[in-house]
DNA sequence: TAGGCCATCTGGTCCT
DNA sequence: AGGACCAGATGGCCTA
């Protein structure tokens, strides 16, 4: 969803002038070394952002990475200036890498998306996505819920035929909305559809969470959250309609939604040590 | 002008 | 050894 124009535009995520910078940087410094590493990085004008093009700074940079740190102290300027060439290279590759990801996560938010929307944040966008995961998996297990009651015949409809319509399930789906509720989400500029939901029951995930609050709103796109909201920890939140409702028949935990300290990255278990 | 967001550089650490 | 990952620092752009 890059819909910051302005923004994207005027200063894309995305190195797209690799060969610019690489045919500028070739004319004005020509890697003679005259120009500390610094320099050439930092300059706006002098940016490499992809030298592995340039074999010859490559091999240097391959060879000399072979060398000792004691020995590094004796290289040359231009020999270190080229090793800081190529780590800077693989950073901002890894960088962009990262956004292009970003950028994919924002086009399954469910937000706005356009031309003349802003883009949401990396965090505002990590904190949607957290929150949206946590939604379906709410309705999700409601359907689950309601479908074994429907076909499993058991007793136990606990509030199928009464339950405040404000949990956004479908359970709810003929219902009206508790205002309350609606009062909280209304991102009325950005409504969107409950993945499960038909379009009466429509809702917006909010940003509204643990954190959020001291995420500045996207510059009017996002209100900034009320201080009804509380801590997800706590339990869910009311974010608005669709949002898992906090109720004690609805608080079901999310299919195990895996949390940060579950996910299978080894990095980060590791990191604890 | 202040503050938010971002890209980039950089040095360090960890993993393969 | 080489690369990935991370966090701090820095500076630019943009909006309120």
């Amino acid at each position: 969803m890059d819909s910051d124009t302005s923004r994207v535009s005027s200063r894309p995520s995305s190195p797209e002038g690799d060969d610019l910078f690489l045919s500028s940087v070739k004319k004005s410094v020509g890697f003679s070394g005259a120009v500390s590493s610094t320099q050439i990085d930092s300059s706006p004008e002098l940016r490499v952002t992809d030298l592995q093009g340039v074999s010859s700074a490559d091999e240097d940079a391959v060879t000399l990475k072979m060398l000792s740190k004691k020995d590094r102290k004796l290289l040359s300027e231009t020999e270190l200036q080229s090793m800081r060439l190529k780590i800077n290279s693989r950073e901002r590759k890894r960088m962009h890498d990262l956004n292009i990801a970003m950028d994919g996560l924002r086009e399954v938010m469910p937000y706005a998306h356009g031309p003349s929307v802003r883009k949401l944040s990396k965090i505002a966008t990590l904190l949607l996505a957290r929150n949206y995961i946590l939604m379906l998996s709410s309705s999700l297990e409601e359907m689950k819920r309601l479908v074994s009651e429907i076909y499993g015949g058991g007793s136990g409809a606990h509030h199928t035929s009464f339950h405040p319509s404000s949990c956004g399930t479908l359970t709810h789906a003929a219902g009206a909305p508790l205002p309350g509720h609606h009062a909280a989400v209304s991102h009325s500029s950005h409504p969107v559809h409950h993945p499960l939901l038909p379009p009466a029951v429509s809702t917006a995930v909010s940003l509204s969470g643990p954190g959020l609050s001291a995420v500045r709103p996207h510059h009017g796109l996002i209100k900034a959250p009320t201080a009804s909201a509380g801590t997800l920890g706590a339990g869910f939140q009311h974010w608005g309609a669709g949002i898992p409702c906090p109720c004690s028949m609805c608080q079901v935990p999310p299919p195990h939604v895996p949390g940060m300290s579950t996910v299978s990255m080894s990095r980060l278990t590791s990191d604890s040590k």
